[in-house]
DNA sequence: ACACGGATATTCT
DNA sequence: GAATATCCGTGTA
């Protein structure tokens, strides 16, 4: 059994950090219907108690945000306006700091996920509510479990790598406070399945991986 | 009981 | 593009 507060891959390094390397890994789900999953476009950063955004300001501690107290790779759903979003603890246990898994390109289970979701093409997985959808994870049973033990995995092996990776503010915190405007949004740049990316945006090409 | 949010879809100029 | 309707679980009372 591994020693969770050593995990060699979301301790080693600050939440913003961990967001980052997130990108281009594999995210799966074993899902009742079939396995489904995609790469990891865009991430967003939530520092914990000094972050007027994060779930864990000033040490807010509930049932709820209870995961990301977790160990580094704990799985943290959470609802909000009806749906279901994923993300994962990245520190050590009782460091209340966690990464929201925005937005993948989907590249395994894609029928699935287009049944799931009835739509296609970007619209099926470029929204953290949207990419639960298209998973079928509509409740929050698998929170506690660690990503690997779950049937959630981020494969860290299997990664692509960004030409470049853009950031911003994050995504409808807007009057949570000074760390509001904060670039703790991460994406990679020019891939389609980014959350309102244009389309004259898009990397055609490659879709914004090297 | 009730107000609201780490979102999404639809409906407009 | 921007405005708006709707989503329903959660925290606070």
């Amino acid at each position: 059994m591994v020693d969770l507060d050593q995990d060699p891959f979301y301790s080693n390094g600050t939440t913003d950090e961990i967001s980052k390397k997130l990108l281009g890994m594999l995210l799966t789900y074993d899902s009742p219907k079939g396995l489904v999953g995609g790469r990891i476009v865009e991430t967003e950063a939530y520092m914990g108690q000094k972050d007027s955004a994060a779930h864990a300001f000033k040490g807010r501690r509930t049932a709820s945000n209870e995961p990301l107290y977790g160990p580094p790779g704990t799985v943290y759903i959470y609802s909000i306006h009806g749906r279901y979003l994923l993300d994962v603890a990245a520190q050590a246990k009782d460091v209340p700091q966690g990464i929201l898994i925005r937005a993948i390109e989907p590249t395994i289970g894609l029928a699935v996920m287009e049944q799931n979701r009835t739509r296609h093409g970007v619209e099926l997985t470029n929204g953290p509510g949207k990419l639960m959808e298209a998973f079928g994870i509509a409740d929050k049973d698998m929170n506690m479990e660690i990503f690997g033990d779950s049937k959630l995995n981020i494969h860290q092996d299997d990664k692509k790598i960004p030409i470049q990776i853009e950031e911003s503010n994050r995504i409808g915190v807007a009057n949570q406070g000074t760390w509001a405007t904060k670039p703790l949004r991460y994406f990679v740049k020019g891939n389609p399945y980014v959350s309102g990316i244009k389309k004259r945006d898009y990397d055609q090409k490659s879709h914004g991986w090297r």
